[in-house]
DNA sequence: AGCACGCCGACT
DNA sequence: GTCGGCGTGCTC
């Protein structure tokens, strides 16, 4: 018989796999598919996957290279998981290796053994007496000699100050042979559960959290998709505490999606506070090694509940019983770089291949999600009653057409802020803009601060005293006369977070003025001191951008101003109106709890809009379906589907005719292919912001209205698209369901 | 992607 | 003189 090829997937771009050789002197019955192996690359060694063993290889077997060595000996990820990897690859026309290097831990990928961390055990040699003459003149050693001997299967390295043991008298020990270290890669502490699961009462559920608790609990063991969409308050939380609390009791882990962590603490200390289980955060906060062990713990079924980010999606697990997605609207499940999938989607994807159930949360659910609700892919679960009997807020909308704007405040608003304040109340000033004014221009000449290397205005931040790109992060000193006609008389146009907190402070001078946005709570722990002061519940207002919208709640709030809702209005983005929404409502549902009603003021040149009239009047539901009633008309998503591709090249042209020529190449297989004549090409057109960083950039829409078509096409496209000559003289990226095109 | 090679311009 | 910017080619 032949010799065995390898075939195996590497973390490289390129959308192949590589055959090798196995490694010199390797047992046949070693080489199973899904263990890692290592191989020589070009001239560097990576770790990949072993997909498949063939006897076949279309490279010609002088080019072969025999692989290094294999790394596991048993397959790294359970069959469903894997499954899961090869079904995004295809799905976002990935490189398999590419996505499973996204979805393990680096330190495997980097050739790490799959092992928990070794931990060193400290050891009385067997046979020994506690008398030894040589600890005979040595008090100090002989107590801990008769401290370890106590302990006949070690102690480990860090419980020795526990037990009052000292490294100085072990290491003497040591030294003499009568202690030695041995290394263990057993779990730290290996799952022993008794009594019970809750460290806290539940509590009780009302009728409509029963309703929803019980359609999923009646799901337990299939697969099936639920949109719980719980307006702000109505106790979302419970429902999955309760979940959990049965999954646990079945012996069943529960995976945790949240969007980022440090945003969210509330609902992470809900799950560590209510139940007596092993929970295992994963963040981007992690070291590798942290990650690593946190993923063997799921792995091993060790951890009874995982919670974490995006990334956590792809944990494995040995006993999953039940998926959450907690505020599945949240645009942070949808990764912007490299493998551009979304988290949320393949939650639902994951729960189909480990036939469990999955449960998608949130006040403000996105419109697909919504959609797939009405069509009966997804059995809507609503709740509807606020707890503790807390009344929604009233909305007003405030015409600010023909009002003076003073750093984005209107007269009718500062007196709102006025009389809450007086009241001894809260005021929450909601404005998604980062900085002290948008531009800077000149007023003599017309001057204004563009970026050297987008086609952006650069913001002017006073607290740094420098002019920023947000899209590039290029940044300069704040010029004192204008660069143009050396005038000096630059003025700040429009209005940021700083401008508003300022302008707040020098209006209300006796009420502190708190601002929380990226730049603010850039220090560790200043976004919990600020949190601490709101708590205190004095009067005070707090301005902010979207960090203010997820997750805190503040009793003390009564006022919600939304400086700007015409970017939601107007943007050219179709999407744009959806998110204000979201927003607005997410923000909204941030004050007035606790017994007093509290009132929402949005400031709109557009105060009439049929949207923001009905999101006003009738609440986001209202507004949703009029918003899907529009995509609808539109033939917009989620009534159709997109991909997007971008390409970026340094000359100008560059990128479009990149683009115009793969657009020949798929209009060339739809002459070939009726059942693709369905997929519209739109483009290629200029990048919204044609040059970004230096580089210019356009982009093609591809939109079908059934999936079917789409990926027929991308299946049979991509790959050619991929070996032109000249997809490698540009950078292109492939979007599937693009957030923004 | 990452790495090497080879080509040009601007500096310790 | 070289250091380093980027275009090009290659990876079983």
């Amino acid at each position: 018989m032949s010799q065995p090829i390898l075939r195996i997937a590497l973390p490289s771009p390129l959308r192949a796999l590589f055959d090798y050789w196995a490694p010199v002197g390797t047992p046949i019955s070693s080489l199973l598919a899904g263990v890692r192996v290592r191989v020589p690359f070009g001239r560097r060694e990576l770790v990949g996957l072993l997909i498949e063993v063939v006897s076949q290889s279309e490279v010609p077997t002088e080019r072969l290279r025999p692989a290094l060595a294999l790394l596991d000996d048993s397959p790294l990820l359970p069959a469903p998981v894997f499954r899961l990897a090869r079904w995004t690859a295809q799905y976002y026309q990935h490189s398999l290796g590419d996505t499973l290097a996204v979805m393990l831990p680096n330190l495997l990928t980097q050739g790490e053994p799959a092992q928990f961390k070794p931990r060193w055990l400290w050891q009385v040699e067997p046979n020994l007496s506690l008398d030894d003459p040589r600890v005979q003149r040595a008090p100090r050693q002989r107590e801990a000699l008769r401290v370890l001997a106590q302990h006949p299967q070690g102690v480990a390295e860090e419980l020795l100050p526990r037990l009052q043991l000292s490294r100085e008298a072990l290491n003497s020990l040591r030294n003499k042979g009568l202690v030695r270290i041995t290394a263990c890669n057993d779990l730290p502490e290996p799952k022993t559960h008794q009594g019970s699961w809750l460290l806290e009462a539940q509590l009780a559920l009302n009728s409509e959290q029963r309703n929803a608790y019980e359609a999923v609990k009646s799901r337990f063991g299939h697969f099936q998709c639920f949109l719980l969409a719980g307006v702000t308050g109505s106790g979302k939380t419970e429902v999955y505490l309760h979940l959990v609390h049965q999954m646990l009791l079945a012996g069943k882990q529960s995976l945790i999606l949240i969007p980022e962590i440090n945003l969210s603490p509330q609902t992470l200390a809900r799950f560590q506070q209510r139940f007596n289980a092993r929970i295992v955060v994963l963040h981007s906060g992690l070291t590798d090694r942290a990650r690593l062990d946190a993923w063997l713990e799921a792995r091993s079924g060790n951890a009874d509940i995982v919670i974490g980010t995006r990334s956590a999606l792809f944990t494995p697990l040995l006993n999953p019983g039940l998926i959450i997605v907690d505020e599945e609207h949240d645009t942070s499940y949808k990764q912007q770089e490299s493998l551009r999938y979304q988290a949320r989607d393949l939650a639902v994807v994951r729960a189909h291949m480990e036939q469990i159930p999955v449960v998608l949360g949130s006040a403000t659910p996105s419109l697909e999600s919504l959609h797939n609700a009405h069509t009966g892919r997804y059995a809507l679960l609503k709740l509807e009653q606020r707890a503790g009997h807390a009344a929604l807020p009233d909305f007003w909308r405030l015409d600010v057409k023909n009002l003076v704007l003073d750093a984005g405040i209107s007269g009718p608003l500062q007196q709102a802020i006025r009389q809450t304040l007086a009241a001894g109340q809260q005021v929450l000033v909601f404005l998604n803009r980062r900085g002290y004014a948008p531009t800077l221009l000149c007023h003599h000449c017309g001057w204004f601060s563009l970026c050297p290397h987008c086609d952006a205005r650069m913001t002017l931040h006073q607290q740094t005293g420098r002019l920023h790109c947000h899209h590039c992060d290029y940044h300069e000193p704040l010029p004192t006369q204008c660069p143009q006609c050396q005038q000096q008389d630059l003025r700040p146009i429009g209005a940021g977070t700083e401008r508003a907190e300022q302008r707040l402070g020098s209006l209300f001078p006796q009420y502190p003025v708190l601002r929380v946005d990226r730049d603010s709570t850039r220090r560790k722990d200043s976004l919990d001191q600020i949190l601490q002061r709101i708590n205190e519940g004095k009067p005070c207002i707090l301005v902010g951008t979207q960090m203010l919208a997820k997750g805190h709640h503040f009793p003390h709030v009564t006022l919600v101003a939304i400086l700007d809702a015409d970017g939601g209005l107007f943007s050219a983005d179709f999407r744009a109106a959806e998110h204000m929404a979201q927003q607005i409502t997410q923000v909204a549902g941030r004050a007035g709890r606790a017994g007093h009603k509290g009132q929402v003021i949005i400031q709109s040149h557009l105060a009439d809009h049929p949207l923001l009239v009905q999101l006003t009047e009738q609440g986001y539901f209202a507004f949703a379906d009029q918003a899907l009633a529009e995509r609808q008309a539109a033939c917009l998503p989620p009534f159709s589907h997109m991909v997007l591709i971008r390409a970026e090249a340094r000359q100008p042209q560059q990128a479009e005719d990149f683009l115009e020529q793969i657009r020949t190449l798929a209009e060339d297989m739809q002459q070939l292919d009726s059942a693709l004549t369905s997929v519209e090409l739109l483009g290629p057109i200029p990048a919204l912001m044609e040059r970004k960083a230096g580089w210019h950039r356009a982009q093609l829409l591809v939109q079908a209205q059934t999936r079917g078509a789409l990926h027929r096409l991308l299946d049979q496209w991509i790959p050619n698209v991929a070996l032109l000559p000249e997809a490698k003289r540009i950078r292109w990226i492939l979007d599937v369901d693009p957030l923004e095109v």
